[in-house]
DNA sequence: TGCGTGCTGATCATG
DNA sequence: TCAGCACGCA
């Protein structure tokens, strides 16, 4: 026996050491699964197996980084990296990179990401002249993904009568052909979607026997993580890779399945048994990670749903302090309260990368980020959009992407006129009418364009040739030039360079110096300093860089730029998963909020959300915060709100109502210029002060009992209004005589008037 | 052709 | 609130 798995409790040991056959853990919250994984895998090495054949499939790069890093601890560093272990995109995108020609993709196909997705939909939508306001591009996206994760083509779509019936009473009856057309387009620019790669990857093993074998005598030992998470795509793949051996290990957690709504399927954990009828089931149930207190509230909340495995989470760990519970009166209340509590705690000395800040919705974040900043409290956002995400990064990988697969049409639409070479949007009409009619990609167009009636100018002709010439020279240079190189003389060459570093407004200066970031990245990459291979002297090109780049996210390069200052993490729930932290604040705890108001239309979604909560508490360790504000601004309006039905679900016992602060000296904070104008983000109390204070210091001017009435209003007052009736002032802003009023009329609405000017009575 | 402006409608989570 | 857009002008 391995000695490490001494670390291992009896249940833990036992799922790691049976290496043989089905097995199926399932690991309840904090119960010790990454660490069953990856000291079964080090078991596995340990017993003589070769780390190419164990494939181990995780939900993020970051959890399969983890993994590998600690299973380098356990064996040995150079074991750990030669695993196939990622997510599934990127592990079947490896897979497809050596065997696309099979299904007649190039070597170096494109991987387009939602957005070029949502681009080529919009395209063709245009085309067929359809509505766009109907036909929505991100609304077909999800269709088509939908259809793609249950393997479910083009022509089959369009052969069964019922997405017909389903897509026309949507008012979309051409989706199918949509779809067909986005395949072909696709296909055609050498390019796949996120869809497709698991998509490919079934069409590849299903059709080539041999492959399959191939891979099934490879993959000898087989792992899969966040099982729960995965949809119908996925399943296959690893069922038809796990035919000839079976040693499939899942691992999951039913309660924490929180991918429905983009196609994971509950279902393959809770069929896993059936699939396999011999495999063995271990339940880890005892929580190391949290106290009593948060262990007992998730699970009296998740007792609510009613589909789940049987199962009872427990920890030895001590009570612990029971769940604070804040309310808010707005949403910029709620940053405050949050931050200051923060604040308070850091003082009492926890360390800020302990605590964490988790909301619903990205929206959220701004009120946490102005108290924080405010404060001067340093805080890591997670999520968000990703660096390879941003414009100028696009455009630049654009060229690249370009270069490497000139049919790549994404690419192209993007750089034919950037930097501006005077080749404007009814040149490339001109240009996608004929690529559409003669079905053939941009590139071969614009290049051959003597050969097409496409009615453009002499003059713009010789443009398009220019730029054609331009990124033949790039191509010539491919295999020739390492990645650094080549990528330093495209992005000066091109223009992209020069143009940003003219542009001195922030903004610019922002997007140069991320263009410069990616500069780094392509040396770092070109020329590792990584010395544990001192072997390694192959010469890394830029198709290399390019290839799975559009496989990262938004968390995964965000680490690099850390500067080792302790910061409190702010993300979405979502985003939190599989993570844990000391003090856990989930905030907007509110109706409509969370739970989602798209949730709330059928039990399943709901149960999601509820799942969704549980995932949330259980990453605290020591102490929970839930917050929610009355009202909250959302499309730049006042909304109000109702505390979450989820607050009811924890047992009263474990929970204490935290009392307001003490408010002493927020006015301190105003800043003090000769126009005292009050921000928006000043709370509520603080504006309460401040207008009054400056109805006492100011002359009524212009007097009369309506107007002297109407200075002394405060936040929470009722009013009439002779026009909108009965209502409640939300906000006051600004000074006598300039103070506007943000008044809430029932009905009516919410109303921003100037209350020198407006009639009110009491 | 390229830009500033004002309107509109949208957002739940993600590889 | 904010981004994406259709418009109108140089």
């Amino acid at each position: 026996m391995s000695h490490f798995l001494e670390d291992l409790n009896l249940t833990q040991r036992e799922a790691a050491m049976q290496i043989d056959g089905p097995v199926m853990i399932i690991a309840g919250a904090g119960s010790g699964k990454t660490r069953v994984l990856t000291y079964r895998i080090a078991h596995i090495l340990n017993q003589g197996a070769d780390p190419f054949q164990i494939l181990a499939l995780t939900f993020t790069n970051k959890a399969a980084r983890e993994m590998k890093t600690r299973i380098g601890l356990l064996v040995n560093e150079s074991y750990a990296r030669q695993l196939w272990m990622g997510t599934f995109h990127s592990v079947f995108a490896r897979i497809l990179r050596v065997e696309a020609e099979k299904i007649g993709y190039p070597k170096q196909f494109t991987i387009y990401d939602t957005e070029d997705s949502k681009s080529v939909l919009k395209t063709i939508v245009k085309e067929l002249q359809l509505d766009d306001k109907i036909y929505k591009p991100s609304l077909l996206l999800n269709r088509i993904s939908d259809a793609k994760n249950k393997l479910i083509n083009a022509t089959q779509y369009q052969e069964n009568p019922v997405h017909l019936t389903e897509d026309t009473q949507s008012k979309k009856p051409l989706l199918g052909q949509i779809y067909a057309l986005y395949e072909k387009r696709n296909f055609r620019a050498g390019a796949m979607d996120f869809d497709d790669l698991l998509f490919q990857t079934n069409i590849l093993l299903r059709d080539n026997p041999k492959v399959l074998l191939k891979y099934q005598e490879q993959f000898r030992y087989i792992l899969v993580d966040e099982y729960q998470d995965t949809n119908f795509s996925q399943y296959l793949i690893i069922k038809q890779l796990a035919a000839r051996f079976e040693n499939i290990c899942v691992v999951g957690d039913d309660a924490q399945s929180i991918y429905a709504f983009r196609g994971a399927n509950i279902q393959n954990i809770l069929n896993f048994k059936s699939d396999y009828p011999e495999a063995r089931i271990f339940k880890l149930e005892q929580n190391y990670r949290s106290t009593v207190t948060i262990v007992e509230s998730a699970n009296a909340v998740i007792s609510q749903n009613q589909d789940q495995l049987p199962k009872t989470v427990f920890t030895k760990n001590g009570t612990g302090a029971p769940i604070l519970v804040f309310r808010a009166g707005s949403d910029s209340e709620e940053g405050q309260r949050i931050a200051h509590y923060i604040q308070d705690r850091s003082k009492h000395g926890v360390a800020l990368h302990d605590m964490a800040i988790l909301y619903r919705t990205n929206a959220q974040s701004r009120a946490f980020e102005e108290w924080l900043r405010r404060l001067n409290i340093p805080y890591k956002i997670y999520g968000g959009i990703s660096f390879y995400q941003r414009k100028e990064i696009k455009d630049v990988l654009a060229y690249f992407r370009l270069c490497i697969n000139p049919h790549d049409d994404e690419s192209l639409k993007r750089i034919i006129n950037y930097p501006a070479r005077g080749i404007g949007q009814s040149t490339l009409d001109r240009i996608l009418l004929t690529a559409a009619e003669q079905d053939l990609s941009l590139w071969t167009v614009i290049s051959n364009l003597h050969d097409f009636k496409t009615g453009i100018s002499k003059g713009i002709a010789e443009k398009l040739e220019a730029f054609c010439i331009k990124i033949k020279s790039y191509q010539a240079l491919l295999q020739t030039q390492n990645a650094f190189e080549l990528g330093q003389h495209i992005m000066v060459s091109s223009g992209i360079i020069p143009e940003l570093f003219a542009d001195k407004t922030i903004e610019g200066v922002a997007r140069y110096e991320n263009v410069q970031e990616l500069l780094n990245g392509l040396k770092d990459f070109t020329e590792p300093q990584n010395t544990s291979e001192p072997n390694e002297t192959e010469t890394r090109f830029l198709a290399d860089f390019v290839q799975d780049i559009t496989l990262l996210t938004g968390t995964d390069l965000s680490d690099e730029k850390d500067d080792g200052t302790s910061k409190v993490s702010l993300m979405t729930i979502h985003a939190a998963k599989g993570l844990e932290y000391e003090f856990v604040c989930i905030v907007g705890m509110e109706e409509n909020l969370f739970p989602s108001q798209l949730s709330l239309n059928s039990r399943s979604d709901l149960e999601e959300e509820r799942r969704l909560f549980y995932v949330a508490l259980t990453r605290a360790k020591t102490q929970l915060i839930l917050s929610y504000a009355a009202s909250r601004f959302k499309y730049g309006t006042m909304h109000f709100s109702e505390p979450s039905r989820f607050l009811d679900e924890i047992p009263k016992s474990f929970m204490e109502m935290a009392l307001h602060p003490a408010q002493g000296n927020v006015a301190g904070k105003i800043k003090t210029t000769s126009q005292q104008i009050i921000s928006n983000e000043i709370s509520t109390s603080a504006q309460k002060k401040l207008v009054r204070v400056s109805a006492h210091l100011k002359p009524v001017s212009g007097t009369t009992v309506n107007l002297s009435f109407n200075q002394q209003l405060k936040i929470g007052d009722s009013v009439r209004h002779e026009k909108f009736g009965i209502g409640t002032i939300m906000h006051l802003n600004g000074i006598w005589p300039d103070t506007k009023a943000e008044i809430a009329f029932n009905p009516g609405g919410l109303k921003t008037l100037l209350l020198k000017f407006a009639r009110l009575e009491a």
